[in-house]
DNA sequence: AGCACA
């Protein structure tokens, strides 16, 4: 990740100047009281609509780096909907945190995202095969069963406590609690569209040529499609110096592998990078054929 | 935050 040589940062244990120094002691109850989130690497969000399905939570997150796997949860209190994302490292959970959080998640309903750092960790492990997504059914906790979905039945119950007091509650009276059945990520098969060059999945409007940034002053060409090249839907890629860093273009057969070379590469170093890793976005517009 | 080629 970051490499940081030669350096180090004696800021860490400074003082934030509104607070005495006296109160940095060893016990300090500021970090006493604090919660540590450095070992945090599940994200929770609410803020969700009611008929949020665990397929857009997990489209919401399943290109960001280092995601690993999210659920959807009915809390039961209400038709409150909650949702965790596990990422590989608190670094990943933190950067989607900050990328995500504050996001208008439906427009029609003008629901924003809120999203902060678990509590704790979701302990559900991804096991090899098994969906990417699970959906946890609390709202007939009467009848006595969760329920989850997506392949993965490893009869854990989900580890995650919001992280704020959640004193709002939105209790519907008469709150109908459709059958459960909906804890099945119901595809609804209306829209399947997807190797067309250009379509929107939440908000974001998807092309089959990305657009590359963050590279290094002395990126080329053939470095680029050195890494490309071996992804299946490759077609070309050119990159175009700006006066400014450089910039590329990777173009592909189809949004799909497109979409599988940016979730590969995303963040990745090339030998020519030196302030960070590749940064994949879709391209405003997909390359012109030649 | 940076999106060209035709």
């Amino acid at each position: 990740m970051e490499k940081v040589i030669g350096s180090v940062n004696y800021h860490f244990f400074s003082t934030p100047s509104h607070v005495p120094d006296e109160c940095y002691t060893a016990y300090d109850p500021f970090f006493l009281h604090q919660p540590d989130y450095g070992g945090i690497n599940t994200l929770f969000v609410s803020g969700l609509p009611d008929d949020v399905k665990a397929r857009e939570i997990h489209n919401l997150f399943r290109r960001r780096p280092g995601f690993d796997s999210c659920q959807l949860k009915y809390t039961g209190r209400g038709n409150q909907v909650v949702a965790f994302a596990t990422f590989v490292n608190h670094q990943s959970a933190l950067a989607a945190l900050h990328s995500l959080n504050g996001v208008q998640f439906d427009p029609q309903t003008g629901s924003v995202l809120h999203i902060e750092m678990a509590r704790s960790n979701s302990r559900r492990k991804r096991k090899p095969g098994s969906g990417a997504y699970v959906v946890i059914d609390n709202r007939n906790k009467a009848v006595g069963d969760a329920q989850e979905s997506s392949g993965d039945d490893s009869g854990e119950s989900e580890a995650d406590e919001a992280p704020g007091d959640e004193g709002d509650l939105k209790i519907p009276k008469g709150e109908a609690v459709d059958n459960p059945e909906t804890a099945v990520p119901t595809e609804n098969a209306e829209k399947t569209i997807d190797d067309v060059s250009q379509d929107t999945v939440d908000g974001v409007s998807r092309c089959s040529t990305l657009f590359i940034a963050n590279l290094g002053p002395n990126c080329t060409d053939d470095e680029l499609k050195q890494v490309l090249s071996p992804y299946s839907g490759f077609k070309a890629v050119k990159v175009r110096a700006r006066g400014g860093m450089p910039v590329a273009f990777a173009d592909f057969e189809g949004i799909e592998q497109a979409t599988q070379v940016m979730d590969a590469l995303q963040g990745s170093w090339l030998g020519s990078s030196d302030r960070g890793g590749m940064h994949i976005e879709y391209a405003r517009s997909k390359m012109r054929k030649s």
